[in-house]
DNA sequence: CCCTTGAATCGGAAAAATACGATATACTGC
DNA sequence: GCAGTATATCGTATTTTTCCGATTCAAGGG
């Protein structure tokens, strides 16, 4: 993939986290973060249906993205969800796209040219 | 990529947007539609050190994703932002993430175990 | 101290994404 | 119809991702 020197450091930052969130097995981590307060990384491997290595794998990635935190080693090794992370890209995905993707904007939402 | 067959049909669709934003790009095309109404090729392609064949793919790739709706063939061929795809992602993030990451729950956003 | 258990890392195979140039297609204007 | 311009698609080389088994590492229990 091509640098691309133009970008500012938000879109930079957003597509990172977008590239981490896209992967399917990734997604599923990650509802199951939220559902739990905290997770080992066992209980993951059992709702997903990959190895043990692949789940570690998948939470490196979203761990290097920052939208997981953890594991704290020694008694409980635990991963958790990082909600600043996931506020900050909602925060990004509306002021991108303020007005027209904002809630309520529904009036301004059509494109000002015909759909195909 | 494996198929993940107990995923919601919500996750796969979140996991398909987001990796279609996942590459600094397309999250550049994005950025650039929302600020425009709509956009021909040929601007994005100035705008973007890409070749205008690689332009036309991540279009496409977005397109396919529902980000982006268009071209009208025609006289004027152009792309658009499809606001309510982003809706739709920044409501799943504030659903799956509640209430943990909706705006306002940073009472409640430590984490149950020590960050590392 | 050794053995078990759970998680991370390594090595590598297979699949997918990314980018480009070349080519095809569609529309405009002459 | 023909030339010119703009976008899409094809073919392909390269890089990256995804996944697994094997191995390593760390902690705890006997």
């Amino acid at each position: 993939m091509k640098t691309i020197e133009s970008l500012s450091a938000d879109e930079e930052r957003a597509a990172a986290i977008f590239r981490a969130l896209g992967n399917p097995a990734r997604v599923r981590i990650v509802t199951e973060l939220a559902r739990r307060d905290a997770c080992v990384t066992g209980e993951l491997v059992g709702v997903l249906p990959l190895a043990q290595s692949t789940v570690s794998q998948h939470l490196k990635v979203l761990k290097e993205a920052g939208i997981v935190s953890g594991p704290v080693d020694g008694a409980n090794p635990c991963y958790c969800l990082n909600p600043e992370a996931v506020r900050w890209l909602v925060e990004f995905c509306n002021q991108v796209c303020c007005p027209r993707c904002a809630p309520g904007a529904e009036a301004a939402a059509a494109c000002a040219c015909e759909q195909r």
